[in-house]
DNA sequence: CGGGATCCTTTTTGATACTG
DNA sequence: CAGTATCAAAAAGGATCCCG
């Protein structure tokens, strides 16, 4: 339980799997789903989820240079975890949604993904 | 998703819900279970919870103070995806087991939970 | 008993510029 | 294209002491 939530530590790696876990993607398709990570952020938490064996990096040495990645068979045991808070997501969006709207308004723009 | 996470994004909030997700516990029992928190930190968590719902805080004005806490409806729909959690991080230990002994050598002290 | 208040350290994230 | 490097800011976590 600490250990999967650790493994899913990091702003932007739930959203990272989620993104490869019906496709292999290239780091700059990546980059272009989430227009408010910065190429620092995205090469951390991706070096750190490739360590921890969630995804493969295959890198095409060629020019210019080509790296895909790719989510690994543990990596896609981690699916039904984001697709289970997907669904909560939504029905506490329905419960509490005059709340939260209340706070968007106070704290900033919207997310893309529940 | 991104909901869900945040929602539980703090070192201690998953290992709260999962004790409270079969018991109301008091302050007190919470924090022995939690050998290696303090108190400002849990009682950090604990209101966080309680300000997304997720838990509830009932108060008995008595000599001594006596707190309670209990999970919520909407909070006991998070506990399916700490069993998730739970289930993944038992096959990812299996699978990489020599390897998490190297890094718990070199690192630290073992968790409670997996 | 169940906290709150202060101060401090560690970790994480971000902005910007540069490169093979 | 797919990154590094440097610097700075913010967030999270912790130690310690005080209180009704």
């Amino acid at each position: 339980m600490v250990l999967a939530y650790k493994l899913l530590s990091g702003k932007r790696k739930i959203m990272i799997l989620w993104f490869l876990s019906n496709k292999v993607l290239r780091y700059n398709e990546i980059l272009k789903r989430m227009p408010d990570v910065t190429q620092k952020m995205l090469t951390k938490q991706l070096r750190s989820l490739e360590d921890d064996h969630l995804i493969m990096r295959h890198v095409y040495p060629t020019v210019p240079p080509k790296v895909e990645y790719e989510i690994t068979d543990i990596g896609k045991r981690i699916i039904p975890i984001l697709e289970l808070m997907h669904h909560f997501g939504a029905s506490y969006i329905e419960t509490f949604r005059d709340e939260l709207n209340a706070r968007r308004n106070a704290e900033g723009p919207p997310e893309i993904c529940n």
